[in-house]
DNA sequence: TGCACTGGGTCC
DNA sequence: GGACCCAGTGCA
């Protein structure tokens, strides 16, 4: 059995490490892909939620496995997302949405195989922020733990659904199908930022994010993709990554949004955040303009503020001005093993802290 | 020419 | 082996 509280605060054991780590043990740590049934219970659910996950089910599902989700959907309420079921139903799984005024609020995740079971109850919905900034509490049980429970996913699942509730069972088949409206839309123009959303990414950079805007136009130091990495904990921070690539074989996740680049007076609509899931998991921001311009050294501090749900203002500042001094501070995470260090500021103290140094 | 991809490296 | 780090290739 395992206990977490995450972000980073406090675990049972070393292979806690959070919500997600413990859903990659329940569905991609000894796991045959194919082999049972994955299932996932919870009130919210957004496409980023999800993100880390969905080739994982679409090998187990095309290696003969099952995977099925109950999700809370309301058309009053942004409770799951049009992107999240799409990618669900894309990949094979089998969606439920519950449609109650008293809304399902559980969240449950796991899996069951003919000889074992594995479930993590946790307060962290199948989104974005669920799974890395909220503060969230979730416990694993597995093995025989399980037995001495007396748990049994197939008889949770069947009760649930033979249960008096408005179930709704949307398809790719047919999109008039009134469960669809129980969804909202992720993408859409009229979205708007929630306040605990509107945040300031503080990252230092290193070599790796810096070489190519240190190089000399023409030499191979600049040559390849200036990119800045990012901790794998930054779901939360982009919208709903679902541009998947086009060539290459490895599936990756991406979204586009429009990056202010304050200190260059230049507005990119098209930099692009990637989700490298079947790669190595990196989770790089495309920060090309920035290529020769010797504009960050690395050690320096980038700034990176979402003032809505597509847009956002990079800022750099140089180690050892007076603003690098006063916000490394807040770029609490330490990361890699280069230094790496990121945290988050509100964009009111952010903007505050600008001014007055 | 620049960036979507590739696929390692390295340290803990 | 996980999670950032790195240095490109080759295609649009």
């Amino acid at each position: 059995m395992q206990f977490t509280l995450h972000p980073n605060v406090y675990n049972t054991s070393p292979s806690s490490k959070g919500l997600l780590h413990m859903l990659e043990q329940v569905w991609v740590r000894d796991r045959e892909p194919g082999d049972g049934t994955n299932y996932i219970i919870s009130g919210f659910s957004n496409y980023n939620g999800g993100v880390r996950f969905y080739e994982i089910f679409k090998q187990h599902i095309d290696n003969g496995g099952q995977c099925i989700a109950i999700l809370g959907g309301s058309t009053s309420q942004r409770l799951s997302s049009i992107q999240v079921v799409e990618q669900l139903l894309e990949v094979g799984c089998k969606v439920y949405l519950i449609n109650r005024k008293r809304i399902l609020h559980a969240k449950c995740y796991g899996f069951s195989t003919n000889n074992e079971q594995g479930v993590v109850i946790s307060s962290g919905n199948f989104t974005g922020p669920g799974m890395s900034q909220n503060i969230e509490a979730s416990m694993l049980v597995k093995g025989s733990h399980v037995q001495e429970l007396n748990f049994s996913w197939n008889d949770l699942i069947n009760n649930m659904l033979s249960q008096n509730w408005s179930i709704y069972e949307p398809t790719l088949a047919d999109r008039t199908h009134p469960a669809w409206q129980l969804l909202y839309d992720e993408i859409g123009t009229s979205v708007r930022l929630e306040d605990a959303q509107e945040v300031t990414m503080l990252l230092t950079l290193s070599h790796a994010d810096t070489a190519r805007i240190q190089a000399a136009p023409g030499t191979t130091a600049g040559k390849g993709t200036q990119y800045f990495w990012l901790s794998k904990d930054s779901y939360d921070f982009f919208p709903a990554l679902t541009i998947r690539n086009e060539r290459g074989h490895k599936a990756t996740y991406s979204a586009l949004i429009n990056m202010n680049y304050v200190d260059l007076g230049i507005v990119d609509n098209e930099c692009r955040v990637t989700f490298e899931a079947e790669n190595n998991l990196d989770f790089r921001l495309g920060t090309g303009k920035l290529r020769y311009s010797r504009i960050a050294r690395s050690g320096d501090l980038a700034a990176i503020t979402r003032i809505s749900e597509f847009d956002y203002e990079l800022r750099v500042l140089p180690i050892g001005s007076n603003a690098y001094t006063e916000l490394l501070p807040y770029a609490v995470n330490f990361i890699g093993h280069q230094g790496k260090r990121y945290g988050y500021i509100s964009n009111e103290d952010f903007s505050n802290i600008l001014t007055n140094s």
